[in-house]
DNA sequence: ACAATATTTCTATATTTATGGAAATATAGT
DNA sequence: ACTATATTTCCATAAATATAGAAATATTGT
């Protein structure tokens, strides 16, 4: 990963609405939401949705598929932790004060 | 943490030169480097430079400390790692696909 | 007080980004 | 083909952000 490719990838979540919306899809699992739901649930008018959720997929962050008449997006979480790791890449010089805690929960 | 302290967070590094720096001190250590030190490892100008360690202090991903006529600048590793744990939280709903592999490197 | 070095503020300009109503497009069932 | 539902594109407007030269402000040593 470079930095260009982070940095489209940071600034497609460095937006309140956007954010949100990835965290949902981030917790919604492999399945995903469709459009109509994810506006249902954080209340973004279609337009202004669907505005943030092309930002989302140009970055690479999410996927999109359709079925039937629903467009179902849904996290890349190859794209999430190749930029976590691209965030944390040699940190604190061996100093071992960096240690992120994020680990996957088991069910 | 709540959205709109992520966005805060990631809009400062959803920039490529604030991307740079905050990696540059990710790595540098507790220690952190001096200003002058950042420009001419980057080869930031002065006045940009400055723009962009204070946005990045602003938001709280890093800290500063004057020393002489230096100031030194560190990357402020818990609010790094409140990000990401944000971030990540309750991914992937159980399905274990999500598991970021970001561990502190012992040295 | 002066000179040298380090960093920040001021300024203007250029560029990018977000918003949502209305219209257009797509999909599927009848 | 028609209707209903889902999503996207078009558009104009508003707001935020990045850039770097020049000047101003620290800090330290002599």
């Amino acid at each position: 990963m470079d930095t260009k490719s982070a940095v489209t990838l940071l600034s497609s979540i460095a937006q309140e609405a956007r954010l949100d919306i990835f965290r949902l899809l981030v917790q919604a699992g492999t399945s995903g939401l469709s459009a109509g739901v994810i506006g249902e649930r954080l209340g973004i008018p279609n337009s202004t949705l669907s505005f943030h959720l092309k930002e989302l997929s140009y970055a690479g962050l999410i996927h999109s598929r359709q079925e039937s008449r629903f467009v179902y997006y849904s996290a890349n979480y190859d794209a999430m932790n190749t930029l976590l790791e691209y965030l944390t890449q040699n940190c604190c010089a061996g100093e071992q004060v960096c240690c992120p805690d994020v680990t996957c929960e088991t069910v």
